[in-house]
RNA sequence: GGGGCGAUGGCGGAAUCGGCUUACGCGGCAGUCUUAAAAACUGCUGGUCUCACGACCAUGUGGGUUCAAGUCCCACUCGCCCCA
């Protein structure tokens, strides 16, 4: 899983990376001893690939071979037993007479659960021996074979070599069957901490062990590799793997591997909604392809829904019926239909050019639009739809239809807008909000800016009713200031108004919403603009209506405002007498020189804690500000006579003074 | 089971680089206007103690680093979402 030169948030790259399940490792031979049991012929072995190592010399023991998948080989010499899947096709050759009820039992038993309550990381350990004894290669030690439900047939090779020293499940396992646990990693220094595992110890020091250790350190009781450097790192960046690995490939009982959980995705289903499987059978030439010409296949559009658990199309009485595209006999359509993943991972292309009936789509519109510059949905496509979909594409690639490593460069996930009571909404439960209700009595501009504005878009929240009020309040604020300007400009107070704070506040404002807009960061785009207005009314209020800096504010407001409320935007852009449309302007520029303060407040802190605010220049040098801060009579209070230890000032934040 | 997100006032949330916790809004309280109400407008609104000035305490819990922690580190608790 790569996911180079593409914005995609963390989160979804780790669901794709952990989905695929990638992970390196070895291959490793063992051997199944078989003098105890009939040896059929080679169609008992998992694996018909590997003949050499399995004939050992000095042992006339019948053996059969066993691979297992381990991404620890360097855990190899303390492989101390054998964990069998019960569905695998080993399990009824090596196992014992005596043994026999018990494992069938058992397998019978597994059988009747599914792979996820399999694979349950808290659930006790089951599992029964077989009888039979398996050889690992590493140092032809006779290990006992037990079968368990948390292997599974599905990954790897449906049998594993069990270290329970050094995995969390094998030692599970072996404490409740009391197996034999060997360590073979130490950590490198003796200093542990009070609670891991005693690995001094002589050869059987894994009886001390309270969990198994998987951490860094050395490898022991492993041969010639004693002393070996284990580190935390997966692969053949460990040097200890490495060094097995290598050493294993030359000995022949093993090699380098990669595993990947496989998981299948069956792309047909029974039901009417979906593209048609455009294939036909019919008697003598069984299933064959509809012929490019009669494309595409239509789904009829008179079915009837009924009860019966069967697809409609299957009910239906004619669309079925068909002749044979080789032959001409009666046939049959296939009345599955596709997956709607399989027509959501290229839908962005189709609609590219969507009437285009003689392609997918038109290069002109691929060369204009893809990749698509951002897509925005839940992040609960991130394994399904949001891989299917980038697999399509790299699919294509390779086919020569599309160009690019990917569909899609920036992905964003929005979070959900939860009922009242938290609880997720669903027409069933009947706790839907239904958005019309809201636009007709407040508009769907003051929807659209309330969605926005209620809770973080990537996050979502409960459903506030409510809260609406306010920013219908906001919009008609705005409304009021933009029509009612002349009519009743306030009593100026006191000191005349200064535009350059209403510049000030315009270009600060539009520098946060433009990094709002540009990071998802919604809700505070509204909140800015409800502060920008109420400094628009002040301003009004001072009599900087007709001024250049009251222009300006005018129109940059309503620029910022379109995305949030498109229809008052360009009702009140069209009152102002600007050309049509707001929504085809340029997004106006910061002056950053306008957002500049003159002077700050500062905090000062006395050993941690607020004691004064002062005001200085927004240049004041560090002594100047040290100054200010140690003539307040507040600091000086708080000092209680004691000279500074030492006094910080963050520039632009606050004064620090130490006592 | 796996993966992820989160916990800040009565509520939704803000805090952009470790620097004034609670911006903005809802709700509440008081007032202006009104016969009255609604709407609109103005002010107040984290907690405890205090007549007050003010002090102390507060970002799920417990530790740690730092002049300074909502933010960083360690260990927990709870809630939610997605996948299976």
């Amino acid at each position: 899983m790569r996911f180079d030169n593409i914005d995609w948030p963390e989160a979804i790259k780790t669901s794709q990376t952990n989905w695929i399940g990638r992970s390196e490792g070895a291959e490793v031979q063992f051997s199944v001893i078989s003098d105890q049991f009939p040896v059929a012929s080679d169609q008992s072995s998992v694996t018909s690939d590997q003949s050499s190592a399995m004939t050992d010399e000095l042992n006339t023991e019948q053996r059969t071979p066993v691979t297992v998948f381990t991404t620890r080989p360097d855990t190899l010499w303390g492989a101390t037993f054998m964990v069998f899947s019960p569905e695998h096709p080993l399990v009824e050759k090596i196992t014992t007479p005596e043994n026999k009820s018990a494992v069938e039992e058992y397998k019978a038993q597994a059988a009747k659960q599914t792979d996820i309550q399999r694979e349950s990381k808290d659930k006790e350990k089951t599992g029964v021996f077989t009888g039979g004894y398996a050889v690992n290669p590493v140092n032809d030690e006779r290990i006992p074979i037990w079968i368990a439900d948390y292997v599974l047939m599905s990954y790897g090779t449906g049998a594993i070599m069990a270290v329970p020293a050094h995995d969390e499940r094998d030692f599970a396992f072996a404490r409740k069957f009391g197996l034999k646990i060997i360590p073979v990693i130490q950590p490198a220094t003796h200093h542990l901490p009070p609670n891991s595992p005693n690995l001094g110890g002589e050869k059987e020091g894994g009886g001390t062990m309270q969990s198994a250790y998987v951490g860094e350190g050395e490898m022991i009781h492993s041969a010639e590799f004693n002393g070996t450097r284990v580190t935390a790192e997966k692969g053949m960046k460990n040097p200890s793997i490495k060094a097995v690995i290598e050493w294993i490939e030359q000995k022949g009982i093993g090699k380098r591997d990669v595993n990947y959980r496989y998981r299948d995705w069956l792309i047909s289903r029974q039901r009417y909604w979906g593209a048609p499987i455009p294939m036909v059978y019919c008697e003598t030439h069984g299933w064959n392809p509809v012929p490019e010409n009669q494309l595409p296949v239509l789904l009829p559009d008179d079915v009837e829904w009924k009860p019966t658990g069967e697809s409609p199309l299957k009910l239906h009485p004619t669309w079925k019926h068909t002749t044979c595209p080789i032959g001409g006999e009666p046939a049959v359509r296939e009345t599955d239909t596709m997956d709607t993943f399989m027509c959501s991972s290229w839908y962005h292309l189709r609609y590219l050019s969507p009437h285009e009936d003689s392609a997918p789509f038109s290069d002109d519109e691929y060369n204009y639009w893809m990749p698509v510059d951002t897509y925005t949905g839940g992040s609960e496509h991130a394994t399904m739809h949001l891989l299917y979909f980038r697999f399509f594409h790299k699919a294509l690639r390779d086919m020569g239809i599309v160009e690019g490593a990917e569909p899609v460069l920036q992905l964003r996930n929005q979070g959900m807008v939860l009922a009242e009571d938290h609880s997720k909404m669903s027409k069933s439960k009947g706790n839907v909000v239904a958005p019309d209700v809201l636009v007709k009595k407040y508009g769907a501009d003051t929807m659209r800016a309330y969605l926005m504005f209620f809770a973080r878009w990537q996050q979502g929240a409960p459903w506030d009713p409510q809260g609406i009020e306010g920013t219908a309040r906001w919009i008609r604020r705005t409304w009021t200031l933009f029509t009612d300007e002349d009519a009743s400009p306030r009593a100026v107070s006191g000191l005349p108004y200064d535009v350059r704070n209403l510049r000030r506040r315009v270009h600060q404002t539009l520098k946060r919403v433009t990094h709002d807009f540009e990071n998802f960061e919604f809700n505070t785009i509204i909140s800015s603009l409800m502060e920008m207005l109420n400094e628009m009314y002040k301003a009004r209020d001072g009599g900087a209506v007709g001024t250049p800096a009251w222009s300006e504010a005018q129109e940059i407001y309503i620029k910022m405002l379109a995305p949030v409320a498109p229809h008052i935007a360009e009702e009140l852009w069209a009152r102002m007498g600007k050309p049509y449309s707001v929504h085809q302007q340029t997004w106006p520029a910061v002056d950053e020189s306008a957002t500049k303060e003159d002077s700050i407040e500062l905090p000062v802190q006395v050993n941690g804690k607020v004691r004064d605010r002062i005001i200085v220049a927004i240049d004041a040098s560090d002594e100047e500000v040290t100054s200010a801060a140690l003539a307040s009579e507040n600091v000086r209070r708080f000092m209680e006579g004691k000279q500074p230890r030492k006094v910080i000032v963050a520039k632009g934040k606050l004064v620090s003074v130490v006592v």
